[in-house]
RNA sequence: GGAACAUUAGCUCAGUUGGUUUAGAGCAUUACUUUGACAGAGUAGGGGUCACUGGUUCGAGUCCAGUAUGUUCCA
């Protein structure tokens, strides 16, 4: 069969996976295998797949191919998480660019709308998983608001509810007030901004509460929020500062509207920050709240939902907050307030979807009363039921759980699982599944004949749905019991991203076991954040994110997964470079060739070799390479049991570059334009396809297709091929392992001498050898001969004059030539060799003159350093006759 | 402000309970060789006081303390 120059990447990767659909290798089903199964993390239903996905999916896919390949009934179900804030917001954009407002449609419309839009964008990224080559189940595609998954989430509100896990309550919140809904603290991004600090003066009050003119000293307070004043309702103190303690108990005036508020003394006031006197605003500051929580204060709410100020401001109505805060700055100057302003760099929260300043508000929502339910979850990932790779972050974990704070599910939204309750006109509410059953129960608990009921505006945190992700994807709470979550539950190996291990993970194990008894995953698997080479995340704002898609097409999808599994190293951040999909493809290119290689003497091939075409004498490189291939196929399962991809697929390029290729192919290769024999070929071809094998998972297309092309008839493909477990559980044969080593240390040893010395390529040498043990170089001495271009191999015992020495393995080495030698590159080698072990010596020897070492350390590390006094002595005296020997 | 983690060659990283030849790999770079599988390959070289300062020890990249820098999380 006629090879192409390259790997036809763009025919191959179409081809490959409609085979493997077509052959619905990927489809499982509850058989009596063990199931190895893995739930992807849901992609945002309308995103696109950016690298952050192709990492994780990429290794997903090597996890899952792997497991199909050594037999387990291996399960990886797709999906998409209808994440409303984020498709809400794209909805509204795609709504205003149309010109219409969502203020202006019912909550029916706009859903019509949004479903529309998820019906047209939903599930591209789906598609680009295929080309990426993942071995997706796609028939248990499933979708955060399908029928059965919303019921089963309304199902677990309800029942939560019913617990008394789930409550109702008015709590200070992140306010964002752009898209007019709460958002939870993970959802709040701090950055540093450079604003004002303003110091701002309040006047006192006499005992009658009469104010005091300000020329008497009035009370100075800083702020970066001045028009929050407004919403004052006392200044704390620290009542151990100096300055204040005698305030404490009088009243002072909030400018502009001289409201009378206390002084009150607080430890939590930093006596050195500002001017050490604190403005109390409960309404609109976290700490503040507290504060006030415990000093019985009173609360102005003074801003609305949309972040302009409320009635209770008493100015400024309905002005938005920054603008208010301009206005009331030059206010207060003119009434002489402001003492003075400082420049101030200051953390801000901002909203992660809106990215407008979050407003710390009060708002009545609906909380999960997370201690409830977090005791197993933290106990399974501090026991090891459940491990994190890399453990570090089990730590991170466990600080969370221990100090848990309850979440806040409810959201602003109308895209999501809209919240099971319903309200009377007089605010009585009820919790149900549905309208009917919510009018039932409302008659049975309020006494109301035929009640009027609307149910709840908000809709839940899209995490609300996903952290039971793990079992609704097979029905686990929608039908309890059924074969499928009986089979599949709990999953494997989880991948996902550190960011959302709180969001995310922690809330899934909890679910797991609220609802299953059993955690969700034995194993979860944190990647790095993939960044621009300058260490910036990846985002679509900085423009650095490079598009997949393109890439695919324009260097293959086995190079992108090579480019960005290579750089990956486990729990680590990775810096990725397109570079990165070049030695990918490098890689591709290079089995390429063995394959053009091997094909070459396919066709030259023949039974029964005569002595004469016979080029190779033995089977002694089938032998090592077989020893080899199962020595690292060892390794490589090792590696992949601890999660260290990227190490596992080094070690297999190093297998298949320099083993393989560099030794084992060119060790076998007949001589120019001999025939090659048929149980040699045969014997590298069985090489070839172990190879194939255990880089399939990680570059599915390309492995494929050269499996097919190495037989004319596979009677498997490559996918679903089964790896032979006893292959590497026979041990691997360390002698012919170490004759390898030293027969390539012999190739190099002397291709070097050869260079240095000038002698050419096409010049034959002849080899001497002062052999302490003459049986080792026995079985390699033909090879070591074909690789160094060498006509002669001889024992000796004497000195063999005008010849290069070299000392191999312990034996010393005399390569002769017909050409003149030029020994000087080899003279100043030998020098500086000479150099290095007199320096190496003289450190040996002075660990052993310490009386304390040799007392103290272990027999063991004595005797080395023994040893290596022994082999340095050793060492320089072949080194200084080598020198003599060149004259 | 608190906490966690990190800091090893130009870049990305290994380095297992302190001792296996005065620190390893890949990529990049340089020189030479070769062009009969190889938009290349082969061989060799350069490049590190293992962030810094102390400490424990016969012995520290590895353990301890502190400092600096960075990342992330929490206030």
């Amino acid at each position: 069969m006629e090879i192409s120059k390259t790997f036809d990447f763009t025919s191959a990767e179409q081809k490959w996976y409609q085979h493997w659909l077509d052959n619905k290798y990927f489809e499982s089903t509850p058989d009596d295998r063990e199931p190895y199964t893995v739930v992807i993390p849901p992609p945002n239903v309308t995103g696109i797949l950016h690298m952050g996905h192709c990492l994780n999916n990429t290794i997903q896919d090597i996890l899952v191919r792997r497991a199909r390949m050594m037999g387990k009934n291996a399960c990886w179900v797709p999906g998409t998480d209808h994440a409303s804030i984020a498709t809400e917001a794209k909805v509204v954009h795609m709504l205003r660019e149309r010109g219409i407002q969502k203020s202006s449609l019912s909550r029916e419309a706009f859903l019509e709308y949004a479903w529309e839009w998820k019906e047209k964008y939903g599930g591209i990224i789906l598609q680009q998983l295929k080309k990426l080559g993942c071995s997706l189940d796609w028939n248990r595609t499933s979708f955060t608001m399908d029928p059965d998954y919303y019921r089963s989430v309304i199902q677990v509100f309800n029942d939560l509810y019913g617990k008394g896990y789930i409550y109702r309550g008015k709590r200070m919140i992140n306010w964002d007030p752009r898209a007019k809904t709460a958002l939870s603290d993970e959802e709040v991004i701090f950055k540093e901004v450079q604003g004002k600090l303003y110091f701002l003066q309040y006047q006192l009050a006499d005992k009658e509460g009469n104010p005091l003119p300000l020329e008497n000293g009035g009370i100075i307070i800083a702020t970066v929020r001045p028009e929050t004043i407004l919403g004052d309702a006392a200044i704390a103190v620290n009542p151990s500062d100096e300055r204040f303690k005698h305030l404490i108990g009088t009243e002072a005036i909030v400018p502009l509207i001289n409201r009378r508020i206390p002084i009150i003394g607080d430890d939590y006031v930093a006596t050195d920050f500002g001017s050490g006197a604190l403005k109390i605003t409960p309404a609109h500051d976290m700490n503040d709240n507290q504060i006030g929580i415990k000093h019985g204060l009173a609360v102005y709410d003074i801003l609305n939902e949309d972040g302009t100020m409320s009635v209770d401001a008493q100015l400024y109505i309905g002005l938005d907050r920054f603008e208010a805060r301009k206005q009331i700055v030059e206010a207060l100057k003119s009434a002489g307030h402001v003492v003075k302003i400082d420049e101030y760099t200051h953390q801000v929260g901002f909203s992660e979807r809106t990215d407008v300043v979050v407003e710390p508000r009060l708002s009545l929502q609906w909380w999960v009363d997370m201690k409830k339910i977090s005791a197993p979850a933290l106990n399974a990932v501090q026991e090891g039921e459940i491990n994190f790779h890399p453990a570090k972050f089990k730590n991170l974990y466990r600080h969370w759980m221990e100090n848990i704070k309850d979440w806040c599910i409810s959201r602003q939204l109308w895209w999501g699982h809209q919240i099971p309750a319903w309200y009377d006109a007089e605010g009585r509410f009820i919790v149900a599944m549905d309208e009917e059953d919510a009018k039932q129960k409302f008659s049975a608990t309020y006494g109301v004949e035929n009640p009027q009921l609307k149910q709840d505006e908000d809709c839940l945190d899209t995490w609300f749905s996903s952290w039971l992700w793990p079992f609704e994807v097979f029905k686990g709470i929608s039908n309890p019991g059924n074969k499928d979550v009986a089979y599949y539950y709990p999953t494997n190996t989880l991948v996902t991203a550190p960011e959302i291990i709180f969001f995310w993970v922690a809330r899934m194990v909890m679910a797991g076991y609220e609802y299953m008894g059993q955690k969700p995953f034995k194993d979860v698997y944190f990647t790095g954040i993939v960044r621009d080479l300058q260490g910036r995340k990846m985002s679509k704002q900085l423009g650095n994110s490079p598009d997949l898609l393109e890439m695919i097409d324009d260097i293959g999808a086995d190079a992108v997964r090579f480019g960005i599994l290579i750089a990956s190293p486990a729990g680590n951040d990775l810096l990725w470079d397109k570079a990165s999909n070049e030695q990918g493809r490098n890689f591709i290119n290079k089995i390429w060739n063995a394959l053009k290689l091997v094909q070459l003497w396919k066709e030259r091939s023949k039974p029964n070799l005569t002595a004469e075409e016979m080029t190779l004498g033995s089977d002694w490189p089938h032998e090592w390479f077989d020893a080899r291939l199962r020595e690292v196929c060892t390794e490589v399962d090792q590696l992949m049991e601890q999660f260290k991809l990227s190490e596992a697929l080094k070690t297999l390029y190093t297998l298949v570059w320099d083993d393989f290729c560099s030794w084992y192919l060119e060790w076998i290769k007949p001589g120019f334009e001999k025939p090659m024999d048929e149980a040699h070929l045969n014997k590298a071809i069985g090489f070839f396809e172990i190879l194939l094998e255990r880089l399939h998972p990680f570059m599915p297309f390309v492995t494929e297709e050269m499996f097919h092309l190495l037989r004319d008839e596979q009677p498997v493909d490559l996918c679903v091929r089964q790896m032979d477990a006893s292959f590497i559980a026979r041990p691997a044969d360390h002698a012919i392992l170490t004759e390898a080593a030293l027969l390539k240390s012999a190739i190099t040893a002397i291709r070097d001498a050869r260079v240095k010395a000038q002698i050419k390529n096409k010049d034959a040498v002849s080899l001497y050898v002062v052999a302490k043990e003459k049986a080792v170089w026995l079985p390699i001495q033909e090879l070591l001969c074909k690789q160094v271009n060498a006509k002669s191999f001889a024992f000796t015992d004497d000195v063999v004059a005008e010849t290069i020495q070299l000392v191999i393995g312990g034996d010393k080495f005399y390569v002769k030539s017909d050409q003149a030698l030029d020994t000087s590159i080899q003279r100043k080698e030998l020098e500086a060799e000479l150099s290095y072990f007199q320096g190496f010596l003289e450190s040996v020897e002075k660990k052993l003159s310490n009386e304390k070492f040799v007392s103290n350390a272990k027999q063991e590390v004595v005797d080395m350093e023994r040893k290596k006094q022994a082999d340095a002595l050793d060492k320089i005296k072949m080194l200084k006759e080598g020198l003599a020997n060149l004259g």
